[in-house]
DNA sequence: CCATAAACGAGACGGTACGTCTTGTCTTTCT
DNA sequence: AGAAAGACAAGACGTACCGTCTCGTTTATGG
C-alpha cells in the first residue's frame, strides 16, 4: 500500500509517506491561506507566508503541494466540507417543492449570498483567476468544486422534466448554464451589479425564452 | 484623459511629456508583450523579458505604464484596432437579416472562431484572469474591450423588439447574458466543449425558453 | 570512559547504551563518510548523505556524535587502527639505525608518501581545516591522531640527544618542529612542492644550522 | 577593458560592469563581513547576514564574488591595503640591522602580536581553514597574502648570505619556513603555545642547527 | 522463552541558508 | 528630456540540510 505512489511511474521524487502526515500542520496550512487571501490578497500571498503564519517549514507545504494555488484548493475544498459538516446530516441537496421557477430562484438567491461573504469570495475569486490560465487547475477546480453542485442542477432540472415543466428534448447541462453563467460572469469579470431581482429575472427569461409567445 | 497620471496632485513624479515618446518603442513593446504571452505564458512573461526581448530599457515600460497587466491590456486593445484597420472602412456592425436568431448564431460561431485563435486566446486569458482578481482592471477591461461589443448586442435586440421578435419587457442587458455568459464560462473556465452546435443550441433555448409552450 | 556523556549532570538525554550499540551501523557509518570525503569533499558530505549512504537512520548518527567532524575523525582514527592491525605485530615505532639524519628522512619520506595517498588526503584536509577553526575539535586532532607521532620523534631526539648527536640544550618538542612543520604547511597550504629532496634537504639545513660553522 | 570577462571563454552569465560598481556597498560588505567573523565565527556568518548587515541585496554579493570565501578574501586584503595605508610612506620592509637573528626575532615578534589580534585571527583562521580543503582559494591566498611577506624573508636572508651570515648554499625559500612553519603550525593546529621566547628559540636553533658544532 | 525496552531504519517536522529570479528605483551615458 | 543599459535593495522562489521528533521493526537480553 505504501507503494501506490512508487509504484506507477515518476522516478524523481521518494513519495512522503502520507500516514505520517501532521494533521495539525496541515489544518495550520489551510487556515493561514484562507486567511492570507483574505487579508492580502492572491498575489501577495506567498508561500513563505502561508509557512511562517502556519509556523511551519516551507519544505511542510511544498512536500504535500505542488503550487500555491494548489494549496489554496484544498484549502477551499477543506472550508467547504467544513461548512457541510456544520450544516447537517442532510447538507446539500436541491430543492423541490415542485415549483421549479422557486426552487431555482432560492438556489440562486444563495448563490448570491455566498458571493458576497468575503471568506467566500477572496479565495474562490483567486482559484478562478488561476484556473483561467492554468488548464490543468482549471479543470481540477470544475471536478472537485463545481461538478457537485451542477449535478444537482441537472437532477432538479431531470425531475422538471417529469413533472412536464420543462420541455423534454432540453439538454439539462445546457439548460442550467442559463442560471449559472449569467451571475457567474457578472461575478467574476465585474461585468454588472449582482442581486436577488436580477437573478429572479434571470429564471423568468430563461424559463419562458426571450420571443413572445 | 492622457493627463490622468500627470495630474495636478502627486507630487512624486515629473510626469513624463508623452509628446516625446518613442513611438518605435512602443510598438515593439507590444509585439514583445503579446509574443510572450503566447510562447510562455503569462506568468512567466516578465517585464524584464518584454524589455529585453523588445530591445528597450525597462524603465520605459515603467515610465508609461504601471503594471504587466496594463502593458498587455494595451497590447490587446491596439491589437485590435489593428485588426480593425485591416478588415476595412465598415468593420464591426452587429448583422441584422431580420432573423434574430441566424444572426445572433452567426457571431457566436465567430466568436467561437476567435477563442480557437491562439493568439487571441493567449492575451485574453490572461486579462481575464488579472481582471478576475484586480477589480481595477477588470472595470476597465469590461468598459474598453468588452462594452463595444455589447452594446452591439445590445443595439440588435433592441431592433428584434421593435420587430416584434422579442418580448417589449425584456430586458436587453440580461438578454444578450444568455448568449455570451454561457460561452464565456464554458470557455474561460473549461467547463464543457464549445463547438458551433452548441451556441446554436443556446441560441434557441433562450429565445423559446425551457418551459414548454 | 563510555559513561562520559551519560555523566551525572545533563538532565536533557537518557544517554544511550553503548553496550546495544550496532557494530555493524557504526563500521557502515565510518566506510561512508571517509568514501563521501573522498568522492565529493567534505563540504558537500552531509550528515544525510552519509546516513542514506550507510543504510542508517539520521538518528543512529547523531546518537553517538556531536557533528560531521566527530564522525570523521572516529572514521579516520579507525582507518588508522585498521592499518595498523594489518601492518603487523610491530607497528609503530620509530626507527633508530644510530644515524639521526637518516632515520628521520626515511620516516619523512613515508609521510610525504602518505600525504599523496587520496584515501588518507582528503579526509585528514578536511580534519585540518575543520580543526583550525574549531579550537576544541583541533585540540582533539592533536591529542589523538598527532601526539602519538610527535612522541615517536621526541623519543628519537633524546635518543639523539643521549647518543651526542643533538645537542643536550635542545628542546626536542620544538626541534621537532623543524621536521614536521615545514612539511605540513607547504601540503596543508599549499605553499610549496613536496618531495623527498625536499625532506631530506629539512633535515639537513635542521641538523647543521642555517649559519657557516 | 570592461570586456577581458566576457571575452575569453563562459558563455553563462553577461559579466557585470564594474565601472558602475558601487562603491559604498562594497565597503559596507567588506565591514559587515569581517565583524561577523569575529562576532559569530565564520561558519556562522553566513551570505545573507553580510547582506543584511550591509544594507545590501544578497544579488549584489553574487554579482561581484563567487563565494563567502571570496567575499572574506577581498575583504581581508582590503583590511591589510587599509592598515598599509595609514602605516604611512615606507609601510613593509623587512628590518635590516646587519644582525640577522636580531631582525627575524623582531619580525617574528610583531607577528605573533598579530596572532593574537582578534579582528586579524578571526578572518585569517576563517581563510586558511578554507584554503586547506579548497586548492584554488589556497592558492589564492598564498599568492595574495602570504607571498609578499614571504619575498621579503627571501630577501633579508639573500642580504645575510652575502654578509656571510649565512651559509650560500642554502635555498631561502626552504630556510625561511623555519622561521614561518612551526609557529604558523602551533598557530593554525593549536599544537602548542605562542611566545616571544618560543619564536627567539626557532631562531636559534634554525641558525646553528640542532646538531653539536 | 518470551516480555520488554533500547537501538534501529525511516522519514516528517520546524527551521535556516542557499543561489536564482524578478520587481521597481536609481544612475550613467548617449542621442 | 527620453531612452538603453544595467546596478541596486528587496524579497520570494524552490531546494538542500540541519537537528529533533515520532513511528513501527528488529534485536538482545534478563525475569
Amino acid at each position: 500500500m505504501a507503494a501506490q505512489k512508487s509504484a506507477q511511474s515518476a522516478p524523481g521524487k521518494p513519495a512522503p509517506d502520507s500516514t505520517r502526515r501532521s494533521e495539525k500542520s496541515r489544518r495550520a496550512i489551510y487556515e493561514a491561506a484562507l486567511a492570507l487571501v483574505v487579508e492580502v490578497g492572491y498575489p501577495k500571498t506567498t508561500i513563505e507566508g502561508i509557512a511562517a503564519r502556519a509556523g511551519v517549514g516551507k519544505q511542510t507545504i511544498y512536500r504535500w503541494w505542488s503550487s500555491k494555488a494548489d494549496v489554496l484548493m484544498e484549502a477551499f475544498l477543506d472550508l467547504g466540507e467544513q461548512s457541510l459538516r456544520e450544516a447537517g446530516p442532510v447538507p446539500y441537496a436541491f430543492p423541490d417543492t415542485g415549483d421549479l421557477a422557486a426552487d431555482v430562484k432560492g438556489v440562486l438567491r444563495a448563490t448570491v449570498d455566498q458571493m458576497r461573504d468575503p471568506r467566500f469570495e477572496a479565495p474562490s475569486r483567486a482559484l478562478a483567476a488561476e484556473g483561467v490560465v492554468n488548464e490543468q487547475l482549471g479543470r481540477e477546480l470544475v471536478a472537485k468544486l463545481m461538478q457537485p453542485s451542477l449535478d444537482l442542477y441537472i437532477g432538479r432540472l431531470r425531475a422538471a422534466q417529469d413533472a412536464g415543466q420543462v420541455r423534454p428534448d432540453i439538454d439539462p447541462r445546457i439548460a442550467l448554464e442559463f442560471f449559472i453563467s449569467p451571475l457567474a460572469q457578472r461575478w467574476l469579470q465585474h461585468t454588472g451589479p449582482i442581486s436577488y431581482e436580477y437573478t429572479d429575472t434571470l429564471v423568468d427569461y430563461a424559463l419562458h425564452g426571450l420571443a413572445p409567445r
